[in-house]
DNA sequence: TTTATTTCTAATCAATTGATTAGTTTTAAG
DNA sequence: CTTAAAACTAATCAATTGATTAGAAATAAA
């Protein structure tokens, strides 16, 4: 008997994720959302509940994204060039966009810091957890390092991670692709 | 004739830059400041104009704060391990405080991107090629090394400080002297 | 076709924002 | 003292925010 949905919600919520990785959480409004989205705040509101909750719902989708980055670096784990494919591959996918957004997981670390909502922060420690496990199978790959090593090398890897996600945002390629270059010399 | 000034510019200025450096530009409201700076809000206008003059301002104090770092440096530039230090004294600084507020240069820069207000873009620009400049007399610090090099390894450091700054906003600090310690085993 | 149910449109809500104003108080020169 | 100029207080402005509402439109089951 109802009336249907003139609109796709798997669809909507690309276009929200879109307007949250290029303007922040506080930077978007609901109209902004409203316009992308191509469906007024009442069908937001009907979807979704609230703009927190479908910030959350963009971030989800943007993980599912990324995930396919872990996929394809999980499969293909053969020490440390396996690691910088996967530093490649972020820089890149960070990059896609004629706009400069950055990393919508780092600019979202970047804008609350630790005061960050709850679930927010959730799965955003869920997802660095999963690429840490990634990053220590692969420094241990065929070598024999002492437990110190590997968590120096771990939390190395983690927070440059983290600095190349914010230079995808401000920086140049030749820069970002010396910095990728540079921190594997090290390792 | 005239009344006379109840508050010190200077001072209300060093409370407005450390609602910014917590908060950011956004985030932060006039009545924030207001309540903070211990002014109203006509008085802020008095002084400062309007909320992005007085951003301004806070990010002008905070450079002269960051400027005895730097002057530190270029008095003690003996290589790369004056690199190291430097390193070191913005780590601490970005943590002087309570709070993790990270660095209010980097957090500006994430904040903004490349669509940043054109002074306060011009400031960061200012600052970062002073910093640059450092680097490269301290790389080329009694070596000899083709300009490639220097190129790649001043790239390098640019975006781990960076890195470094953001990770003064929301990670630990051993993960911080790791992630030094291991930056500069590659120079 | 009828009808119950859901979606959609457009307007509106209270709260907050940056900014400004009218009116009072203070101050130092004359 | 008197007084002109500046600073102060407190209120208010229009604009924007996230959220909600009343009423119209659409739809599939009966």
């Amino acid at each position: 008997m109802p009336r249907v949905k003139q609109y796709n919600e798997a669809e909507v919520i690309e276009s929200a994720m879109g307007v949250f990785w290029q303007n922040g959480y506080k930077s978007t409004s609901l109209r902004m959302l409203s316009k992308e989205m191509g469906i007024n705040q009442f069908s937001i509101n009907a979807s979704f509940g609230n703009k927190q909750n479908l910030f959350l719902e963009s971030l989800k989708l943007y993980r599912t994204k990324l995930q396919q980055l872990l996929k394809t670096f999980e499969e293909n784990s053969n020490g440390i060039e396996s690691i910088k494919n996967f530093f490649y591959a972020f820089a890149e996918f960070s990059n896609q966009n004629e706009y400069k957004r950055g990393c919508l997981m780092i600019n979202t670390m970047s804008e609350f810091g630790l005061e960050v909502d709850k679930e927010v922060g959730a799965l955003i420690s869920n997802y660095a957890e999963q690429l840490k496990a990634l990053f220590k199978k692969n420094l241990e790959f065929n070598t024999t390092k002492d437990n110190d090593t590997i968590k120096r090398q771990l939390n190395y890897l983690d927070l440059a991670i983290g600095g190349l996600g914010l230079a995808t945002k401000v920086k140049d390629n030749t820069a970002i692709e010396d910095y990728i270059e540079m921190t594997f010399n090290n390792l």
